[in-house]
DNA sequence: AAAGATTGAGTTGTCAATCTTA
DNA sequence: TAAGATTGACAACTCAATCTTT
């Protein structure tokens, strides 16, 4: 009474079974309401890049870097930007010594906003760490260390 | 010399650094390549879904049945079926005990195309495997398993 | 009314072509 | 030429409104 399920033509093994619970998740991991704000996950990464690269004196990402940073084409980050421009969240200026880059810098009220999510973020994180063992955060940490440098390697 | 760095607003443990990878995989997963044919990585998933419903005597996925076992909604499996069908690899019939369902069927050569991506993806799936020690395998599964579990909960 | 399927509008991404500046 | 930014056309999703059948 071995086999009695009919094999399918797709792969049922591990790595199957953790794949598709990853594909899954896309989903799960787009909230888009953060701290009460309308957001949608680009932008919040956008602001938290942004936040991070403000340091006073520093020239301000073109939206190129920011494209890099957050795995983008510079197509949508175009768009992304002025998106929260118009927020009132972000303010353009073309670099004077070259005329191509922007220079993007979160405006006061884009840096409260940067604050506000990343309070919220910290929050939610917080929570998911106490709900997992240390044991469960070295586990996850390592597989997914794995999995992507596997998946680098490979996609070559 | 510590603190050199400037506390940024958003989040910096080691649950931001998994979480920002895990976003980044989207992109990587979504081949739309699979045996030298242009399937999304939907119609994929699809696919096995109808092949592994598809057994002799079985009646046939409604579509909201596959939008559930997909995670999709209804009216994205609509148009989803629709190019199957078009393609000629799905047959969609009214279910004539209750017109308001369509059972799906993959047609012979759907299922000859779901066979062949199947030994794409084995193949796949085993050089990745192979690629893993079976200490990263075991981490990959706990740690996502864990993670999943603790996503699930938190998003009622 | 309720459930399955479809359609229309909006979002967020891609890629390719173009504009602007160097 | 080439690099940054923009625009247009397309893909794949969501949500809300509608059509059909029960």
């Amino acid at each position: 009474l071995h086999d009695t399920t009919v094999a399918g033509a797709f792969p049922d093994d591990e790595l199957s079974r953790v794949l598709r619970r990853l594909a899954r998740f896309g989903g799960l991991l787009e909230s888009h309401d953060h701290a009460g704000l309308q957001v949608s996950l680009s932008e919040v990464m956008a602001l938290g890049e942004l936040d991070d690269a403000g340091g006073d004196g520093s020239p301000g990402l073109a939206q190129q870097d920011l494209a890099d940073g957050l795995g983008l084409e510079k197509s949508t980050v175009s768009r992304l930007a002025a998106g929260l421009e118009r927020r009132g969240w972000l303010a353009r200026v073309r670099d004077p010594a070259n005329r191509r880059y922007y220079r993007l810098e979160l405006t006061d009220e884009g840096r409260a906003v940067a604050a506000r999510i990343g309070r919220d973020l910290r929050e939610r994180h917080a929570a998911m760490l106490t709900a997992l063992t240390s044991e469960e955060r070295a586990a996850l940490s390592l597989g997914l260390s794995a999995l992507t440098r596997v998946l680098e390697e490979q996609h070559r």
